[in-house]
RNA sequence: GGCCCCGUCGUCUAGCCUGGUCUAGGACACCUCCCUUUCACGGAGGUAACACGGGUUCGACUCCCGUCGGGGUCACCA
């Protein structure tokens, strides 16, 4: 380095700061394929010590570009991957290279872009999009590949005045070298794409407009980005992206491309995998019954899940996609599950963020030695260009269900309750409305062993909000019967024989005895002297008339979960239905007891 | 279809670059058993892969070629 003359950039520092970049086009959500692209970024970042910077790819106008479109940045946010440039969001953002918005930043482009027409290396074309496109479908039909005829080439200089003069609709298309070129890529190594694979591809649009490849290489020279990680759908793309710079005179970044997240049947994930899982179940459905077609099916609320409108137009166009609250409540409705898919979709089903992370990053990276447990932290330091995997891995939602109940039952109980509670004025407002602050905590304790998500503490403990007499808590008769009728051959006592003995011993228990320390040497006792030292013989019938079902925390919180006298109705009422259908079936004669 | 990339248990992967230590390791799932007041957790054990065919070599999961298979890309989308 010695010898490097003194015109050049800083020699001693001649390792510009790492720079990488999440470049995605404006969306309220963020699919967990994007979560690992910037996950990855700003892993390289950190571990180098350098910047990450976001930037909104919004040069498609037919997309809408509001706020809410930016929507994403909270899943950043949440994942904890944070920024040192782009969109300000909570605290971070800004920065000496914006706008950050593609949109923002036209007239760069377009000085660009006259370099490129000055110097010989763009050039106008006025050919409309039909005519493009039957030309192409000609080709296709010939089973040729298209490629642009440069046709607009001879074109003189007066000609293309003319038209532009005229205001003629026209593109600017980059005039391709006509050599191979050689992407190296740190994942993949290198590949050669021959020169006839690139046409003279649009850079500017008739609106005005950069294209993504003209943008992207602009945006990534004037903000400084020495890495570009992104998914392997842009590998092909990168050959084009060398070509502008190589006119543009641009330094060339290094290239690491990730290969894709699919879906276990081995397509593509995507943000329509949940519209396609609702089209299938819809056709499913009218296939039976054709009229089911005309209108949504009804929701749990007893209304149609999805308004007239937005079904009719989601039926008639497969690429229509149904908003959150419709897709969930058709889901409902035709019984069928939802895939997650954005990192909002993980968040709601209760996932944790860091598990979330961990598990995106495996998926396409590891540490080796067997390592597959560990943080944002961890991955910042130990990430290597070079292991990162080159195929294409299938999203394993059972393992990562795996991973969210070790780092949930490994979480000391504090943080679970935090975390719970926290999850719960999120997404179950009604839920912790319902239920007193010192009843959730203790709830949340009992349930943290068994919760392999944060929603599976308010899923499965619906019980502790129902009203006393809510059909959602009422015991089936086939459960009745198991549990409540049927006689033990041990002791010839039946559960519901317990579940009165239990109650009467119950209700001498003063309140301030009322705690699952205090109940449970009472109810052990009796079942030791009354059944056979098989608690389960009590604590079931206890459970399902608590709950309506066989499934709940250990019995003892169960119990204190709710008020005394409110547990104690509970039983009242179970009993007292149990009782009353063994009478009734009595009375109906000797076979209906049998 | 052209071009580019990829190919280890069902899945995520270790090993491959620097051939022998690989009778291929771990994890999830699955199966069996144990524990247990439900559900879950946990414990012990087990089934399970180098896509195929040629080379090179004393020796190939590891290097080379071919076949097959998978993915990506060929837009005035990004």
């Amino acid at each position: 380095m010695a010898t490097t003359p003194a015109t050049a950039p800083s020699a001693t520092a001649s390792t510009p700061t790492v720079v990488t970049r999440f470049a995605p086009s404006p969306s309220g959500h963020l699919h967990v394929g994007g979560a690992r692209s910037a996950l990855f970024c700003w892993a390289f970042a950190r571990q180098h010590g350098g910047r990450m910077i976001v930037r909104i790819e919004d040069t498609d106008q037919k997309r809408s570009s509001d706020a809410a479109s930016i929507g994403f940045l909270a899943d950043l946010s949440w994942l904890g991957i944070n920024w040192d440039e782009g969109p300000v969001h909570e605290g971070t953002g800004g920065g000496p290279h914006g706008p950050y918005f593609q949109s923002e930043r036209l007239d760069i482009y377009n000085r660009c872009l006259q370099q490129l027409i000055d110097s010989g290396h763009a050039y106008y074309a006025f050919e409309t999009p039909e005519e493009l496109d039957t030309k192409r479908k000609a080709a296709l039909a010939e089973k040729r590949a298209y490629r642009y005829d440069r046709a607009a080439l001879l074109l003189s200089a007066d000609q293309v005045a003319a038209k532009l003069a005229a205001n003629m609709p026209a593109v600017v298309r980059f005039k391709c070298p006509g050599h191979a070129v050689t992407i190296h890529d740190q994942v993949l190594g290198d590949a050669t794409i021959p020169a006839e694979e690139i046409d003279d591809f649009v850079i500017r649009k008739a609106d005005g407009f950069p294209t993504y490849h003209f943008a992207v290489v602009v945006d990534d020279e004037f903000m400084q980005v020495t890495h570009v990680m992104r998914a392997q759908e842009h590998f092909t793309n990168t050959a084009k992206h060398m070509l502008l710079q190589d006119a543009l005179g641009f330094r060339r970044p290094t290239y690491a491309h990730m290969s894709i997240i699919c879906n276990p049947d081995g397509s593509k994930m995507s943000k329509r995998d949940k519209d396609k899982a609702l089209r299938a179940a819809v056709k499913a459905k009218s296939t039976a019954q054709p009229q089911a077609l005309s209108a949504a099916p009804i929701g749990p609320d007893g209304h149609p899940a999805v308004a007239q409108a937005d079904w009719d137009r989601w039926l008639a166009d497969k690429n229509v996609q149904l908003d959150f609250g419709s897709a969930a409540r058709l889901a409902a409705a035709l019984g069928v599950v939802l895939p997650e898919i954005n990192v909002d979709d993980f968040r709601r089903s209760g996932y944790l963020p860091e598990v979330l992370c961990n598990f995106i990053a495996l998926n396409g990276w590891s540490p080796g030695n067997d390592i597959e447990k560990f943080d944002n932290a961890f991955l910042a330091q130990h990430l290597r260009l070079e292991r990162i995997q080159k195929t294409a891995a299938k999203f394993d939602r059972v393992k990562l269900l795996s991973f969210n109940t070790d780092a949930i039952t490994g979480m000391p109980r504090e943080s679970f309750i935090a975390r719970a509670r926290a999850h719960g004025e999120q997404f179950h407002a009604e839920f912790m409305r319902a239920l007193p602050s010192g009843a959730f905590d203790r709830l949340a304790a009992a349930s943290h062993e068994r919760s392999k998500t944060l929603e599976d503490m308010f899923a499965g403990n619906a019980w502790a909000v129902a009203s006393d007499d809510s059909p959602s808590i009422t015991p089936d008769a086939k459960t009745i019967d198991k549990v409540l009728r049927k006689a033990d051959p041990a002791t010839g006592l039946s559960g519901l024989a317990h579940l009165e003995n239990i109650a009467a011993l119950l209700r001498s228990v003063p309140a301030d005895q009322w705690t699952p320390e205090g109940l449970e040497p009472i109810i052990t006792a009796y079942a030791n002297e009354k059944a056979g030292w098989q608690m389960g013989k009590v604590a079931q019938p206890l459970r399902v008339a608590l709950t309506g079902g066989t499934i709940s925390p250990p019995i003892f919180d169960t119990l204190c979960t709710l008020p005394r006298e409110r547990t104690l109705a509970r039983l009242a009422r179970v009993i007292e239905a149990a009782a009353g259908a063994a009478a009734t079936a009595a009375a109906a004669g000797p076979t209906a007891t049998a």
